[in-house]
DNA sequence: TCCAAACCCTTGGATGTCCTAGTATATTGC
DNA sequence: GCAATATACTAGGACATCCAAGGGTTTGGA
């Protein structure tokens, strides 16, 4: 997965596209295509940053979601909810952390179908010290510009409105 | 994974970065954890338009790719780079292909290393139907605008060509 | 009151991705 | 010509994601 391509494999694929009578949809399609490509650079980038503290993006993640709650705790379906993922991501995730220490299960004190998930004080101090890491070495070269930073979060918030993550 | 929230996760998230003192990196954040949510929407779509046809989004993309090969065949390590995935991922993709007969693998003519992927008439065949709905379904209803699907292609390819995907 | 429907979490299975070796074949350099 | 290095593919393992199904808890309508 080396050497860069002597050309782009996506900007090959749209003219593909529309050599074979699919110009109308060949730009959306490389668009998409993109989108799936840097996610996979950016996770890459991500993921080395991480595994110093042993942590994936997705134990990350939901220790980062842990440290901003008021209480530094959250219930399971919660926390499934805001991280817009499946429930048996999240019980992957915390038995993980669980077992590392980092966080810690604990009965709901009036649903007994819920559990808590706490963040440990040893979770809260990882937490920080990975956030910083990754603001300096991932966030803070993205490698985007500030104008396009803000159209990304822009085009990319209102698709996700209207593919109903949230706001409806 | 259901209803929609009653606020933007990532927005909030974007909050929480200026609220504790990371501003200068909230934005970069955001787009990044943007581009994640929004691979996961649409890799799902992907995937729901592909399960009648018995393909994943990774066997997919290999057979386009060898569909739009003129022989019709292609060295994996050539698929590789091309998908720009691990050669190990397409090890595991021309089984599965195989197993279902879309495609066979034949020694390569001058290179006893290489193996040759080709397409079976039934994985071409297959590879056209799954492609006209793909663009039906995915693509002709992205949801982005037209001026946002420049945006995007443009925007993501400078980043990754910085990336080093290719044109050094 | 009480049972069915709804909800919460976990287990087990299928896929995909990557990494680390290990085997086989080519290429290079002496 | 032969050993050392490079390249190509595959096997095994770690993780993450989803779906389907199961067991426990709550809620709500008859």
């Amino acid at each position: 997965m080396g050497t860069p391509l002597p050309r782009d494999p996506i900007a090959d694929a749209q003219r593909n596209w529309e050599r074979h009578g699919w110009a109308d949809v060949a730009a959306p399609m490389a668009a998409i295509t993109a989108i799936m490509r840097t996610q996979q650079i950016l996770l890459a980038r991500i993921e080395t940053a991480l595994k110093p503290f042993g942590l994936t993006f997705a134990r990350y993640e939901l220790l980062a979601l842990l440290s901003f709650a008021r209480s530094g705790a959250l219930p399971m379906n919660k926390a499934s909810a805001l991280l817009q993922v499946h429930p048996t991501s999240v019980t992957n995730a915390v038995d993980r952390l669980q077992e590392a220490g980092l966080v810690l299960r604990s009965p709901h004190p009036t649903d007994g179908r819920t559990t808590l998930i706490e963040l440990t004080s040893e979770g809260r101090t990882l937490a920080k010290r990975a956030t910083a890491v990754l603001n300096a070495e991932v966030f803070g070269r993205s490698g985007f510009e500030e104008p396009e930073v803000e159209q990304l979060i822009r085009i990319l918030g209102n698709f996700r409105r209207n593919a109903g993550d949230f706001g409806g």
